[in-house]
DNA sequence: AATCAAAGGTTACAGCTGTAGTCTATTATA
DNA sequence: TATAATAGACTACAGCTGTAACCTTTGATT
């Protein structure tokens, strides 16, 4: 469905705030990401491009608008992993978490098993 | 040291063929990119910014120039992992994984013992 | 009532990205 | 050798992104 919603990063720290809180003013998502050191222009002008987006709409009961997620954080972090396993790694889930288990700390034993599930995993989930 | 290159999605194309194929010219790269569609500008205008970008490098030795990489693929797919992680995750390997395993097809005693790993893994790599 | 802050709307502007055209010198080929 | 293809260099241009200012209206505060 929306699948052609292309969200930046900066608007992804506005879409975190709305999933966590839906149905916030202006003022709350202002003041929830006051630590980005954003200016009250440059949350505007997010919000309103991730509502030009239809990522986000608006609730205008009231006199202040009330902005909610369109999209589901779930819908649109499966659609960022895919397109970001097929640009970095190919296309390939396995090589993806083989480097990760090489970044992480497990044990020598561990890791070992957790390659073998990855085996197992082979390279579904193409394109 | 290379940390704040950044390669767009059409110059990973570029650069995974020069990852395969070091010391290429011009001619070769077209050849191996000409089911992109692309026309000859655009791949030489995407091997110019990667060269401007540091990301590439001339041998000059021939009359054809040669490209060659001057970053691994490595630490690309580092940077962009846990840059991604950040962004989609909020830092979160296991949730990622977490992710994965749910859309991969393990049977239940796998994803359990993958599940288990994971719960090992915690939460290392933020930043 | 006068003033200030914030909301909503509009405009700005530079850098990055996708995509490609033009020009000139050189090389290969008929 | 005339011609075509290509390399290398430069220019173009619109859309997206990061970042923000300005203006007008309205609600809150003195």
């Amino acid at each position: 469905m929306n699948n052609e919603i292309n969200i930046s990063e900066s608007e992804w720290t506005v879409m975190e705030y709305l999933w966590n809180n839906p149905m916030v003013t202006i003022t709350e998502i202002r003041k929830a990401l006051s630590s980005t050191g954003w200016s009250d222009s440059t949350i505007k002008t997010l919000v309103r491009r991730l509502v030009s987006k239809n990522a986000v709409a608006i609730n205008d009961e009231a006199a202040t608008f009330r902005y909610y997620p369109l999209i589901s954080q779930q819908e649109c972090r499966l659609k960022e992993t895919k397109s970001f396993i097929n640009r970095v790694y190919d296309g390939s889930v396995s090589m993806l978490v083989t480097n990760l288990a090489a970044d992480s700390n497990l044990t020598d034993k561990e890791t070992e098993e957790l390659l073998a599930l990855i085996e197992k995993m082979g390279n579904e989930q193409e394109k």
